[in-house]
DNA sequence: TTATATGCAAATGATTTGCGTAGTC
DNA sequence: GACTACGCAAATCATTTGCATATAA
């Protein structure tokens, strides 16, 4: 296991993403950063936005659209995306309610749709997994 | 708006998926359907997926992953992942019940994370929607 | 010091598009 | 016969990677 360092880029890059809830592109955070760091490269934007989604410092968002998108908020939480305008706003609410609740009580969206994705292991690899104990569950 | 006509490639790739619930990508719909036409090309693969789409006969699926997937079950469901095999299954459940419950009660998996999108008109977009009447809602 | 991170540019992978021809309606 | 769709190849867009140099620990 490697050492990870903190460098410029990467601080400049967490603090950007600590201090907007706008869910920026990595080529947005380009953008904004280079305001600070104006020598950064996109590629270092890329690798850093992956080392600390891999630490568990951002979150990769992977919800449709082009681009994946970053978010500075760690803790568990769902996303409502404008077909409009495209924006997209946090929502947290807790996994005992319904998702008709949700529609009518979370947010002031106008609903018209919505996407559930579950992750885990599927019967088949959850058996195998507690037979031969293999950890290889990518990131 | 522009007729569309109904071809022999289309026709296949509907299909192709309305025989699977595997979710293919592009390009695995592609091989499938060069089994019996074998000089379809990737391009019309990918235009009459966008068609079909465009016109309710297919689901195009965004849900992570380098590649969209697409989904011959028209009808509003879920869907689950495997981390390990990267198998996605159908979860048909109401919007009545709690994410809780489906954790419990949907799938035979193992369940470890879960995203939820909705979709629709953020409340500044749907002020401006209710004042003019603009109707130019995204594909 | 020394290994990790950077900047740059080229490479990759998925998807889209331009164009001349084929095939559907 | 008119006009949409096709096949092919080149273009595009987001992201990744190789490499020589800079820099954090």
């Amino acid at each position: 296991m490697s050492k990870k360092r903190m460098t410029r880029q990467k601080q400049a890059i967490l603090e950007e993403l600590r201090k907007t809830d706008s869910h920026p592109t990595a080529d947005e955070i380009y953008e904004r950063v280079r305001q600070k760091l104006p020598h950064i490269s996109l590629g270092t934007v890329y690798r850093n936005l992956e080392t600390l989604s891999k630490s568990g410092l951002v979150k990769k968002l992977d919800i449709g659209g082009p681009q994946k998108r970053f978010d500075g908020e760690v803790e568990s939480h769902y996303h409502a995306r404008c077909l409009n305008c495209d924006r997209i706003d946090d929502l947290f609410v807790s996994t005992s309610v319904s998702m008709e609740d949700i529609f009518r009580d979370s947010c002031d969206y106008q609903i018209t749709g919505h996407q559930l994705v579950l992750f885990g292991l599927c019967p088949e690899c959850k058996k195998r997994r507690n037979i031969n104990g293999t950890k290889r569950i990518q990131d």
